[in-house]
DNA sequence: GCCGTTTTCGGCCCGACTGTTTTCAGTCG
C-alpha cells in the first residue's frame, strides 16, 4: 500500500466526519493524511519498524488505523463511517460552495445523495424553497457543478505559470502598483496547482479590482469585493486576487503563499509570543500595536526565524532548520550553466544541432548535451550505432570549426532494456561525453523486477544519469513500481546522478524524491528533455523542483563549469 | 484526534465574501 493510498483513506474519513458534523477530528485526519502523503519514506517501512507515531499529526488512534490499513488493506473505521453516511454525499463536497452543512440539508430535506441527483434538483428549482436557499444559491451551485465537470482537476505548474505571469503584466499595465506578486501553491512551485493566487500591495488597494475582473481572458466573475476578488478564466482556471495596503504587503504575501500548515505553525509561534498574525501584519495581542508585516523578511525575523524561501514552506522541517541555522541556500536559475537533455532532428526533435547550440548560447549557457534516443525506441526515431557514430563526429567537427560558440556534449538517452542492459554497446557509449539511461518500455513490471532492472543499469559503469527515474506522467500515468531507496544506494556507490526531467508533465524526480536523493548523497542533473528549442525554457521548472527538494548549488551538476563537468564525467566511466 | 516553556485537559488560525439574513451561517483560502 502506497503512502498516497493511505492518505486518500484518511481524506475520506475526514469528509465523512465533516458530514456528521463532528468537530476537530476532520482537521486531525487531514493533517495526518497530508503528512503521510508528503513523507519521504514508505509508510509500510514505518509500520514494520514501529515508527508510525513519529509522523507529525499521528497519535495513538491514527497510528492504530495506519497499521490496520497497511497490514490488512482495509480499515474497519472507514467502513463503519461509510455505513453511517449515505453513499454519494462525499462527492457533493467537491462542488464549490457546497460544504458539509449544505450537503446534509440537501440530503435530509430533498433526499439528494449524488451529483446527478443534485443536478436534477437544481434543474427543477427544488432548492429555492429550502430555508436559507434562494435563487442565487441555486445559480451558484449550478455553476459549481459545471465548473467541476469542465475542469475538476489540477493544472500543471508549467501551464499555470505563464498564464499567471501574463495576468500580472496586464495588471501592472492597467495601474501602477507598489507591489504585486504571484502567491499560493504556484509561488511555492508545486508540480500542479488548483488555482492562481495574486497579491497586490498598494495604498489604494481597492482600485485594482475593476481592472482585475475586466481582464479579457475572464469568463466568470465569481466574487468581487474591495480587498478580494475571484474570477474564472476561459479554460476553467480560477484566479484569486487579494489587495492590501503597502504596510501589510509582507504579511499578506506570506499568508497567501501558505502553505496552510506553514501558516498555522507561524500563527501558533506568534500566539506563544503574545502576538497575533493575520494577513495585515503581526500585532501585539494586548495593545494591537503592529510589530511587523511590511516585508516577509521582517515578519520571519520578528517570529525568531530566518527568511524561508517559498518552495520550503510546507511545514516539513523548515522551521527547525531555520532555528538551527541550517536552512539550505537553494540553487537559483542563474546558477544553471547548461542543459543535459535535448533531442534534435536526428531522432524525434524538431531542430538541428546548430539550432540547439544557438538556443543554448542565447540562454547564456556554457554547454548543452545532445541526447537523442537509441535504436530500440523506433517510434521516436532512435539512432542506430552507426548513426550515433556519425552524430558524434558531426558534433566534433562543428566544435573544431568553432561554429557553435558553446560546448556541445555528444550524448545519448539510451534505453534501459527489460533485462537492465543498455541499448548500445559499451564500446560506443565510452566515446560519448554523457550517457543518460532511461526506461521507455515494459512499465508494468513487478516492483522487485523493475528495481533489479534499473539497479543493474545504474551499476553497469556505462551510465552517467538515470533519466526520468520514476517514469510518471503527471495526471496521466503513474510511476512504475520501483524501490527508490535501493536505486539511490546503487546510484551513490556507482556515482550515477538522478535526472530532474523538467518537462512540465514529468518533473521527475519530483520534490520528495529530490530530498531523498540528497539525503542518500546522490547528486542530480537537470535536463529539459526538449524536443523543440522552445522547450529549453522548461529549465526553470526543473530548478523550482530542485528547490522544493531542498537542493543547493553543489547538489546540482548543471552548476559546474564545463571543464569541471567533463572531468567529473570522464573520471567516472572506465 | 492531536498536542504540550499555557503539558495529561482544554484548547485547536483568522478573516473576506455571499446570500438570505433583520444579525449571521456557511464556505473558502
Amino acid at each position: 500500500m502506497e503512502n498516497a493510498d493511505v492518505a486518500e483513506v484518511f481524506y475520506e474519513v475526514a469528509d465523512l466526519l465533516d458530514l456528521q458534523d463532528v468537530s476537530f477530528k476532520p482537521v486531525a485526519y487531514r493533517r495526518a493524511a497530508r503528512n503521510i502523503e508528503s513523507l519521504d519514506e514508505d509508510i509500510t517501512k514505518l509500520v514494520d519498524e514501529g515508527r508510525v507515531r513519529d509522523i507529525p499529526g499521528v497519535g495513538e488512534a491514527i497510528a492504530d488505523k495506519v497499521e490496520e490499513l497497511v497490514r490488512t488493506g482495509r480499515l474497519g473505521y472507514l467502513e463503519k463511517l461509510r455505513s453511517q453516511v449515505p453513499p454519494g454525499l462525499v462527492e457533493l463536497l467537491r462542488v464549490p460552495d457546497v460544504g458539509p452543512k449544505t450537503a446534509r440539508v440537501l440530503h435530509s430535506e430533498l433526499g439528494i445523495s449524488s451529483l446527478e441527483e443534485l443536478k436534477q434538483a437544481v434543474g427543477a428549482h427544488r432548492l429555492r424553497g429550502l430555508k436559507g436557499f434562494g435563487e442565487k444559491t441555486e445559480e451558484r451551485i449550478l455553476q459549481g457543478i459545471a465548473a467541476l465537470e469542465a475542469k475538476g482537476q489540477r493544472t500543471l505548474l508549467g501551464e499555470a505559470l505563464p498564464i499567471a505571469e501574463a495576468y500580472l503584466e496586464y495588471l501592472k499595465s492597467a495601474k501602477s502598483l507598489d507591489r504585486i506578486s504571484i502567491a499560493g501553491s504556484l509561488r511555492r512551485g508545486r508540480e500542479t496547482v488548483g488555482d492562481i493566487d495574486i497579491v497586490v500591495g498598494d495604498d489604494e488597494p481597492a482600485a485594482i479590482m475593476d481592472a482585475f475582473v475586466s481582464y479579457p481572458e475572464v469568463q466568470d466573475v465569481l466574487m468581487k469585493g474591495p480587498t478580494r476578488s475571484s474570477v474564472r478564466l476561459r479554460g476553467g482556471l480560477q484566479v484569486d486576487l487579494r489587495a492590501v495596503e503597502t504596510r501589510s504587503w509582507g504579511a499578506a504575501l506570506c499568508y497567501l503563499t501558505g502553505s496552510k500548515e506553514h501558516n498555522v505553525y507561524m500563527r501558533r509561534v506568534g500566539v506563544e509570543m503574545g502576538l497575533k498574525l493575520n494577513e495585515y501584519g503581526l500585532f501585539e495581542r494586548a495593545s494591537g500595536k503592529m510589530v511587523a508585516g511590511k516585508t516577509e523578511e521582517e515578519l520571519y525575523e520578528a517570529l525568531g526565524f530566518g527568511y524561508i524561501e517559498p518552495e520550503l514552506r510546507e511545514n516539513s522541517g523548515e522551521f527547525d532548520a531555520s532555528k538551527k541555522g541550517a536552512l539550505p541556500e537553494l540553487v537559483k536559475p542563474g546558477d544553471i550553466k547548461g542543459d543535459f537533455h535535448v533531442h534534435t532532428d536526428w531522432s524525434d526533435g524538431a531542430n538541428s544541432i546548430p539550432d540547439v547550440a544557438r538556443a543554448a548560447s542565447d540562454r547564456g549557457y556554457e554547454f548543452v548535451a545532445v541526447t537523442d534516443h537509441s535504436q530500440s525506441l523506433k517510434i521516436a526515431g532512435g539512432l542506430s550505432p552507426e548513426k550515433l557514430r556519425q552524430q558524434i563526429s558531426e558534433i566534433r567537427k562543428l566544435e573544431s570549426a568553432s561554429k557553435l560558440g558553446i560546448r556541445v556534449l555528444a550524448g545519448t538517452e539510451v534505453d534501459i532494456k527489460a533485462d537492465g542492459s543498455l541499448d548500445f554497446p559499451p564500446s560506443l557509449l565510452k566515446d560519448l561525453d554523457i550517457v543518460i539511461g532511461s526506461v521507455h518500455s515494459r512499465f508494468k513490471m513487478e516492483k522487485a523486477e523493475m528495481t533489479k532492472r534499473v539497479v543493474r543499469a545504474v551499476e553497469s559503469g556505462q551510465m552517467d544519469i538515470l533519466g526520468h527515474p520514476t517514469g510518471r506522467l503527471i495526471g496521466e500515468r503513474a510511476a512504475y513500481q520501483l524501490d527508490m531507496q535501493q536505486v539511490l544506494q546503487a546510484a551513490r556507490s556507482s556515482g550515477v546522478l538522478m535526472e530532474i526531467n523538467s518537462f512540465p508533465n514529468r518533473l521527475d524526480l519530483g520534490d520528495i524524491h529530490c530530498r531523498m536523493a540528497k539525503e542518500a548523497g546522490v547528486r542530480v542533473a537537470i535536463g529539459t528533455d526538449s524536443h523543440h528549442v522552445e522547450h529549453m525554457g522548461y529549465m526553470r521548472l526543473g530548478v523550482i523542483t530542485a528547490r522544493r527538494g531542498w537542493l543547493e548549488r553543489g547538489d546540482v551538476l548543471n552548476t559546474s563549469r564545463v571543464g569541471d563537468l567533463l572531468r567529473t564525467l570522464k573520471g567516472r566511466r572506465p
